[in-house]
DNA sequence: GCGACAG
DNA sequence: ATCTTGTCGC
């Protein structure tokens, strides 16, 4: 189920709207034996996109294979387009993978999404793979407050449809939005992350704190 | 028309 | 996404 990306902002809509109809909403996964998150950065030196893809063991959490890929950046960073310019380098490195993962944590919106088609329901879709949307900040939606402690959720409604949950991963730290990408229910979507999110530092990364250590650590060094 | 707007 | 400065809370 593939199609070109070499194309403009109307055509991605047209095909956008199309695929949406191929979304499965519940879960529809096997023996789930490894698991892959994927996130994709900019360098705006060189107008690269680069992928990476880490596969871990499902039962030991372990790394299991990486692995990294670049492109040129071809589509320009449009809100509700956002996956036609990260998913060519998106499968550029997960064609590279020996393992085929049996799930996929993409960082971005899944169905939360104005056309209930989100990256994660893209690369769902594209590539027939049970996939989970986590993104750090909201795309739409009305967004319900959890409550402080780490696994606390509350839903993301959209006129009242249910199209994902806040969830707190970390006690205290801001919680991120989960939604359904392709072939897995939205609870257990969140088990997955729960599961998974000890181990990762998608909220942490934000924390000013952080932030601060880095910029003072930098400033330092160029001096 | 105006504001909102994943990464 | 990436880069920076300013402000607030514990």
């Amino acid at each position: 189920m593939i199609h070109s990306w070499d194309l403009d902002e109307s055509e991605a809509l047209r095909i956008q709207k199309h695929l949406a109809s191929k979304v499965i909403k519940k879960d529809q996964l096997d023996a789930v034996r490894y698991v892959a998150g994927v996130d994709v950065a900019y360098d705006e030196k060189s107008g690269q996109l680069v992928a990476a893809a880490v596969v871990l063991d499902a039962g030991s959490l372990d790394v299991a294979e990486t692995a990294i890929a670049e492109d040129v950046a071809r589509f320009p960073y449009i809100p509700g387009l956002f996956s036609f310019r990260e998913i060519p380098p998106l499968a550029k490195a997960l064609k590279t993978l020996t393992i085929a993962p049996d799930l996929i944590v993409c960082d971005g919106q899944g169905i939360a999404h104005p056309r209930r088609f989100g990256i994660a329901s893209h690369l769902g879709v594209l590539f027939d793979v049970p996939t989970i949307g986590c993104a750090k900040t909201r795309l739409t939606g009305e967004a319900g407050q959890p409550g402080i402690q780490r696994g606390s959720h509350a839903p993301l409604t959209d006129h009242g449809e249910v199209i994902g949950n806040v969830l707190r991963t970390q006690n205290n730290v801001k919680p991120i939005y989960v939604s359904i990408g392709h072939r897995i229910s939205l609870s257990t979507a969140c088990d997955w992350i729960l599961k998974l999110s000890p181990h990762y530092r998608l909220p942490e990364t934000t924390r000013k704190s952080d932030q601060t250590v880095r910029r003072a650590l930098k400033n330092r060094l160029s001096f």
